[in-house]
RNA sequence: GCGGCGGUCGUCUAGCCUGGACUAGGACGCCGGCCUGCCAAGCCGGAGGUCCCGGGUUCAAAUCCCGGCCGCCGCACCA
């Protein structure tokens, strides 16, 4: 049955022009997916979707940004992603079975060996005669394969790009600028759609697994001290309940289950409430896209499983007939890793200057050299003496004062007395931090895949493709009852100019009989299909049909345009925008 | 990458085992005509196929053999 839905899917994905394999006519090539004519509206309907909720209901906050797609190799160093993004990889000559060479090499002689050379781990796998683990056959040489797409920038041999496996590192460059450009307020959201790559070994499964995608993701920056200053729109979430399960539960055999955001970070089981808020943000995301709350959860990660950088991982899974639950996000609290990585590799300064509310005064103590002592004492070489004290530090100089024995600069020797205590009065207005960051981050071929089975549905032996309304890639059918007749034929192109006019998404057909119409939009998802028959040349009405229930509704031509804003973008009811037609 | 199964008009498929009348058949869809007063109606006509690709066996290959590509499943991989 699911198998069967499955197949049924991706043969209306085909048909229709939403999605298929890409390079098809050259025989193919796994990971990669064309986008359709419908594929390509749906998908920006989702991403206007993803605007609303991450972008658009956090206007003061968060800000979208575009980055290239292909970086120098320092940005990708700085990452990790040159080094940790590669696995050394050994086959097995005989059975030709891989394997983690590192892994293998922990496993049989338990020494480290991360960070070695392939030449050197071959070098150990071979003096320790270390063979398959399966088979027992010869293991060949240990190679490296990294998941980065590489490829030269200009034409210089040496000058190594990278095509981006995520969004990230474009924020975290940027966000210097973004930053200035909010003027240097904090939290400060950094959002981002756009294609990324990872040459994935084996991709399968359909859209689920690309070499090439296309992520939504949310860098969000935040004072690492101030966990409630940091989500100021808390208060919208704070009592949704999502379904969760932390790595420990799951283990122990725990299903999901439903929590609410503030239970669920004051308990602890999620570590800020950020993350959790943002989370919540993303069950309503998918829910507005068709996908019933039942049909998700969020899964913490274990510390094996997540990244280095992250202390606490969720993915978002939702249920598809033929894998069973899949990930469509994850919900990562990233720390400063990434920040504090730039800054060290780029020299540049990513830290955020926040002020305080009142500036706080503080008493400071100061151990400072007698400048006139010095100079009477050490006459023409006092200047060389000033120049040594540039680099002894508060802390030395403190403990000389304080042990009353004289602190040694060079040759010289500065007697206790030279020392002496000042106490000052320091208005301190801020403080320099290295943000924290909360990310989510979404997969739209996936977002866009579920959506699409979750859409799909059979009424009466035919297809139905269940689209919320305001994300259908085809808002609205105009179609004259009969294809023949010159007057119905030009009162419909009418109806269609004025739908055209208010901006609806709206397309004219007269080909086929009036069933077969129906059934052709319903296919597509077009959720309104709007009938100009005899009696609209009497009296100006039409008839809107609606795709999940075929009622239909008798609609004045003037007040269509309202009519369908409230059918499309406000869920209103067929029934409601006009007097239901008898069937 | 290994093993299993598969790949035929836009889509779904028949044919393959048992090579030859296959000029590759059908259904649906698509296009045109007739018809049609509301849910894939009917009739007529039409377009549309590198039988996944390459090689081999054979007088003859969609069909048998080998290699490759792609898809699905299992294993491995998935920062």
């Amino acid at each position: 049955m699911s198998e069967d839905k499955y197949r049924a899917v991706m043969e209306l994905a085909k048909r229709r022009g939403f999605f298929w394999p890409s390079y098809e006519i050259y025989g193919g090539v796994a990971g990669f997916y064309d986008l359709g004519p419908y594929g390509v509206l749906l998908k920006n309907r989702i991403m206007d979707k993803w605007r609303k909720f991450f972008v658009r209901d956090h206007s003061n906050y968060v800000v979208e940004i575009e980055s290239p797609m292909i970086g120098p190799s320092k940005v990708y160093e700085a990452s990790g992603h040159v080094e940790n993004f590669t696995d050394p990889i050994v086959t097995c000559k005989k059975c030709g079975r891989k394997f983690r060479a590192d892994h293998l090499i922990k496993e049989v002689l338990g020494i480290d060996v991360e960070g070695l050379s392939p030449e050197e781990m071959t070098k150990i796998i071979r003096e320790n005669g270390i063979r398959c683990p399966v088979c027992g056959g010869e293991l060949g040489e240990v190679k490296t394969f990294n998941l980065l797409f590489r490829t030269q920038i200009g034409p210089y041999e040496g000058n190594i790009g990278y095509l981006r496996p995520e969004l990230a590192q474009g924020m975290f460059v940027a966000f210097k600028r973004v930053l200035d450009a909010m003027r240097n307020r904090i939290p400060l959201g950094i959002a981002q759609a756009g294609r990324v790559g990872r040459n994935e070994i084996s991709p399968r499964q359909a859209m689920m697994r690309l070499r090439e995608f296309t992520i939504m993701e949310m860098e969000y920056f935040i004072d690492p001290e101030d966990e409630e200053g940091s989500c100021p729109f808390y208060h919208r979430h704070e009592d949704t309940r999502i379904r969760i399960v932390t790595w420990k539960e799951k283990e122990e055999g725990v299903e999901p289950y439903w929590v609410k955001v503030s239970e669920a970070v004051d308990e602890g089981l999620i570590v800020h409430r950020c993350l959790a808020y943002w989370m919540a943000v993303a069950q309503s995301f998918m829910e507005s896209l068709g996908i019933p709350s039942v049909e998700m959860y969020f899964e913490e990660k274990s510390p094996q499983e997540r990244a280095h950088y992250s202390s606490q991982t969720f993915d978002q899974l939702v249920r598809v007939s033929r894998w069973g639950w899949v990930e469509v996000s994850g919900h990562s609290y990233r720390g400063d890793y990434d920040l504090s990585r730039h800054m060290k590799y780029s020299g540049a300064d990513l830290t955020v200057f926040k002020p305080y509310e009142k500036p706080v005064i503080e008493e400071r103590t100061y151990y400072i050299v007698d400048r006139s002592f010095i100079g009477r004492t050490f006459r023409s070489k006092a200047k060389e003496v000033f120049k040594m004290l540039e680099g002894v530090s508060q802390d030395e100089l403190r403990r000389a004062y304080e042990e009353g024995r004289p602190l040694i600069v060079g040759e010289y020797n500065i007697p206790p007395e030279a020392i002496k205590v000042v106490k000052r009065k320091e208005k301190i207005t801020g403080k320099k931090f290295v943000p924290h960051v909360v990310e989510p981050s979404f997969g739209i071929e996936r977002v866009l895949y579920v959506t699409f089975e979750h859409a799909y549905r059979l009424k009466e032996g035919r297809v139905v493709l269940s689209l919320p309304r305001d994300i259908a890639p085809v808002q609205v059918a105009v179609l004259p009852l009969i294809e023949k007749d010159d007057k119905l034929r030009s009162k419909a192109k009418e109806v269609y100019d004025m739908l055209r006019q208010a901006d609806f998404y709206a397309v004219y057909d007269e080909s086929g009989s009036i069933g077969r119409r129906y059934a052709r939009y319903d296919e597509i998802g077009v959720p309104a299909a709007v009938t100009i028959d005899y009696e609209t040349l009497e009296d100006d009405t039409v008839t809107v049909r609606d795709r999940d229930t075929w009622k239909q509704a008798r609609v004045p031509t003037d007040k269509l345009v309202e009519a369908l804003r409230r059918f499309i973008y406000y869920k209103a009811d067929i029934a409601s925008i006009g007097k239901l037609v008898e069937a």
